[in-house]
DNA sequence: ATTTGACCATATAACGTTATCTGGTCATAT
DNA sequence: ATATGACCAGATAACGTTATATGGTCAAAT
């Protein structure tokens, strides 16, 4: 017990120095060395636990990634105008905004990943995430709480392509030209909300009805994936 | 007169094949001799007209602009439902994706651009076009074809990024996960059309109007925009 | 069972040198 | 007035070599 909680206090100090050290020098400049003396281990402690340095980038992009959802199912209960398509969207975007890792590796910044770039993890990372936007409003179809006329695909595709924007304008334009985050938002929200809604209105309780079932899906998901730690034995 | 025309046509060689050899090469990597030899004319030749390679490019950008906006113009007159502030947004990114080079641009792709990517006509160019969809958006207001509730600059900075998003997504999912483009613009174009009608359906002629007032504004801008050639004397 | 520092083969960077290329000029020809 | 090929200085690439850094292993210690 005790012992169980010394061995993820280490990996969680290492996968934090990892992710510090990645994002500050990139995947390729960050020696193992370096990510051992700054989570105060060895370097062979490490490599107890991970074969190669590429395993604990992995390891890092699944913890990250539970964690940002965890931040999401949590933003989407808070709202007290949840239960809609545009705001299950809505904080899909603003709570991956505010994951620093994700969203660099989203970047694709090669400066940060490296060779990492063409890794099977991250070459499907925007069809998968796609596929999951696809995958909920196809939900919210058969609910009922979206209109069936519109094609899933497309609209995610387009959702997609926002967020892909989104995610880089901010180093594009200039600061005194960018809104700030949450009004261009909660615009987008709104303006997919007014598209979606069907004529009757649908029923909001289904609509927080699906969102619990799905959110609950992604996080099974995500627990019952192969962590990519303790491969070696 | 034939003179004058002997004039274009040699310009317009080099132009095309500039042109041609930019996008196929990039622009360090192609040289004023490969541009001279497929325009079938001399180097000499090109610097009688142009001062210095990145003059050119700064012609060829400039004519490209000059042929996107007139095609935009085009699609705009020819779509039936045009007026609208949605049709007009589509015919924006639509002619847009079709320019090759303006694409490309857009894409800020260093293997074309390379050292040209922080000159200052191509770092503008984002703050520049959403500035443009701004003051669209406004005439729009004031015209009382669009809702006046709804902030311009953070409607414009949605479109931005939406726009930098498709053109790069194109690259970035595989194609049988990737719908028509014509049917992901036509989408957009009403998911923003309904977002953006006042209440009372708005004043559709007066739409036109402002779309033929604003795209008169424009080509004149380019017209009367100096023409980066003929520098040199 | 865990952790560790020493160790190694290989990948990467640094450097100096040579060779090539290329943007830009100019005297000359038409 | 306009077009041209020869020409040049400086930038860029190519190359071979040396030096360094780094991912990963292992026998020994705790």
């Amino acid at each position: 017990m005790g012992e169980e909680n010394q061995v993820d206090e280490i990996e969680k100090r290492v996968l934090d120095a990892a992710k510090d050290l990645f994002l500050h020098y990139g995947f390729d400049k960050t020696t193992i060395n370096d990510i051992a003396s700054q989570a105060g281990v060895s370097k062979s402690t490490i490599y107890l636990r991970w074969n190669k340095k590429e395993e604990l980038f992995d390891t890092l992009i699944w913890r990250e990634s539970k964690d940002y959802t965890e931040e999401w199912i949590q933003r989407v209960e808070a709202d007290p105008n949840g239960g809609t398509y545009g705001s299950w969207m809505r904080h899909a975007l603003s709570a991956f905004f505010d994951n620093e890792f994700l969203r660099v590796l989203y970047k694709q910044d090669r400066r940060m990943i490296g060779n990492m770039l063409e890794r099977q993890g991250i070459e499907g990372m925007f069809t998968r995430r796609m596929q999951m936007f696809m995958g909920f409003f196809k939900q919210m179809q058969d609910a009922n709480v979206v209109r069936k006329d519109i094609d899933a695909q497309t609209l995610s595709y387009l959702m997609n392509s926002l967020q892909y924007g989104l995610i880089h304008m901010v180093d594009i334009i200039p600061e005194n030209h960018t809104p700030e985050m949450d009004q261009s938002l909660t615009m987008m929200s709104n303006m997919i909300e007014k598209y979606v809604q069907p004529e009757d209105g649908g029923d909001s309780e289904a609509g927080k009805r699906v969102i619990r079932q799905f959110m609950a899906q992604i996080r099974e998901l995500l627990n019952n994936m192969e962590n990519p730690k303790h491969t070696g034995r």
